[in-house]
RNA sequence: GCCGCGUUGGUCAAGGGGUUAAGACGCCUCCCUUUCACGGAGGAAUCACGGGUUCGAAUCCCGUACGUGGUACCA
């Protein structure tokens, strides 16, 4: 086999969708596997939906990934440019030839008159009319039109599209890595424009065109562009390219947790979790989308979850690094069936690899998670918290939720939980306690413990049911790593003051 | 409508003629823990349906149903 070459070809419209993320993934991992070569082509054919920032902000993801490509529109390449909006004319050279070969026409058809053709053959046998073999002499073009007429129209300049001319009853063959042997019937494609009236190419064309160029040898996308395979199968074999095409793969889509369909940005807003790799803002209308990133989640988690989504290696191994993703990946091992997206997984996932970080790793990790809660998280006591709470987080904003009260007093006391219970003998504990504890010599956590056990059982008073009441008013609700551990953190004089301000809301 | 692709517990899934049909997430029970977690032990829950082929089908074939994608001068 030659050198693998794969590409990932998104088109700047927005932000990068997970199903996109895991399209990367498995081009990324099937090139490293094979020690080939991974591109990242912008399909930017389509001047209308042009987003501005889009571009850098797929590149951002992809680095934090870690999925860089080895050539790029920045990194360049030996086949730059990688826009396709700076190839240009190599698409006109390209459908010309196939004109002149007889296998695409001109087409002057007016969007009116396509509406019109449409509303026109409409029936319900055929509520979708298409510009085909059953259509296409019913149209403008240079199929239907004189020589004469043709070439008056091209020289005064009329707008035109090219089309591919579809065969009629021929059935195209397609070897797919994931499905196997799929078939098609080119009577039911439709005669899709190659190159658009503003001289741009379609997806289809381009496709084919940078695909052959950059001599791709495995092509992966997403199921969605299945049926219209048949369409470049055929526009290889005319361009006379047969022999270089890569090998298909199309890959399973990612389904909404609920209901029916693939997973959209509207179904994590709806349900509560992202669906783009980063934060994105649509500079046209200002709207803020969250990220898996922004939303806690480590890079090689998201990877992990991306990779287990439709793959798997055969073992129980579950948890795999992007190292043991390129040794392990095969493309046969890649499912046929769409899967849904499961958060709570996705969450668990996030979790292992939070146990498998240390904590001064982590605590840089999250340090930024602290310090946007206007917090400030000093490393090394910030290693100590994370030490403390990591095994119930399974977000690194979780950490915040978790330890907040390692860095300011809790706002919020469940008084609720301790108030039913209360009565003066422990409010005299708490207040003795706090005059005593400036007697512990060494402030950590068995010292305080020891004196407080000391003094609970002098007072005939059980401990059990004072710790809750100092949690509660150390860390104002049932939550948290042992209650001791947390006054050793905070210091003593912050365990009075809490102490004695609870005391005086029971009071 | 038509065409393509798919279908193993709620979810991710292993298994591809003979298995007690793995494992994970989630859920439930219990243990550990004077909180919450982590950890440990259990539990409920699955081969879409109907026909074949076969001694034997979750596995092979054909239908049906359902799901999903496409049917743009969008990718």
């Amino acid at each position: 086999m030659d050198t693998v070459r794969v590409r990932f070809a998104p088109s700047p419209t927005g932000g990068l969708h997970l199903g996109g993320v895991r399209t990367v993934l498995y081009n990324y991992l099937f090139a490293k596997h094979h020690g080939g070569t991974f591109v990242l082509r912008i399909e930017d054919t389509d001047q209308k939906r042009f987003v501005a920032g889009a571009e850098d902000y797929i590149m951002n993801c992809l680095e934090w990934c870690g999925l860089l490509p080895d050539e790029s529109p920045v990194k360049g390449g030996p086949f730059a440019p990688y826009r396709q909006s700076e190839r240009k004319h190599y698409y006109y050279q390209y459908a010309q030839q196939l004109i002149d070969a007889g296998y695409a026409y001109y087409a002057f058809d007016t969007p009116e008159e396509l509406e019109h053709m449409r509303s026109r053959f409409k029936t319900d046998a055929n509520p979708v009319p298409q510009y085909d073999h059953l259509t296409r002499m019913d149209m403008r073009n240079s199929l239907s039109l004189s020589q004469e007429q043709v070439i008056e129209l091209l020289g005064k300049g009329t707008p035109h599209v090219i089309r591919l001319r579809m065969p009629q009853n021929t059935v195209i063959k397609m070897k797919d890595l994931i499905r196997g042997e799929v078939e098609f019937d080119t009577s039911l494609v439709d005669d899709k424009v190659l190159l658009k009236a503003d001289g741009m190419p379609t997806y289809h064309l381009a496709v084919v065109v940078d695909d052959y160029l950059m001599k791709i040898t495995h092509a992966f996308r997403g199921e969605e562009w299945l049926p219209s395979a048949p369409v470049h199968l055929l526009l290889w074999k005319y361009l006379g390219w047969e022999k270089e095409m890569p090998q298909w793969a199309h890959l399973p889509l990612i389904l909404k947790p609920d209901g029916h369909g693939k997973l959209s940005k509207r179904d994590g807003e709806r349900l509560g979790f992202p669906v783009f790799a980063m934060d994105w803002c649509d500079p046209r209308t200002g709207e803020k989308t969250t990220g898996f990133k922004e939303r806690g989640f480590l890079p090689e988690a998201f990877v992990n979850i991306l990779a287990m989504l439709g793959w798997n290696s055969g073992t129980e191994q579950e948890i795999f690094s992007l190292q043991d993703l390129v040794e392990q990946f095969s493309i046969d091992r890649v499912h046929k069936g769409g899967a849904k997206f499961d958060y709570e997984k996705a969450k668990w996932f996030n979790q292992q690899w939070i146990f498998r970080k240390t904590n001064e790793e982590l605590a840089v990790l999250v340090r930024p998670f602290i310090e946007r809660k206007g917090a400030i998280a000093k490393l090394d006591y910030l290693e100590k918290v994370v030490a403390l709470i990591k095994e119930r987080c399974h977000l690194l904003t979780d950490f915040w939720e978790q330890g907040h009260f390692f860095f300011k007093a809790p706002e919020e006391i469940d008084l609720s939980a301790i108030a039913g219970k209360w009565n003066q003998s422990k409010t005299d504990f708490f207040n003795d306690w706090v005059q005593a504890s400036s007697d512990i010599k060494s402030w950590d956590a068995a010292e305080i413990e020891q004196h407080f056990n000391e003094m609970a059982t002098a007072r005939g008073l059980k401990k059990g049911e004072l710790m809750l009441p100092l949690r509660i008013m150390l860390v104002g609700g049932k939550y948290g790593p042992g209650v001791f551990d947390i006054a050793a953190m905070i210091g003593r004089s912050e365990m009075s003051a809490r102490i004695q301000r609870v005391l005086q809301q029971l009071g």
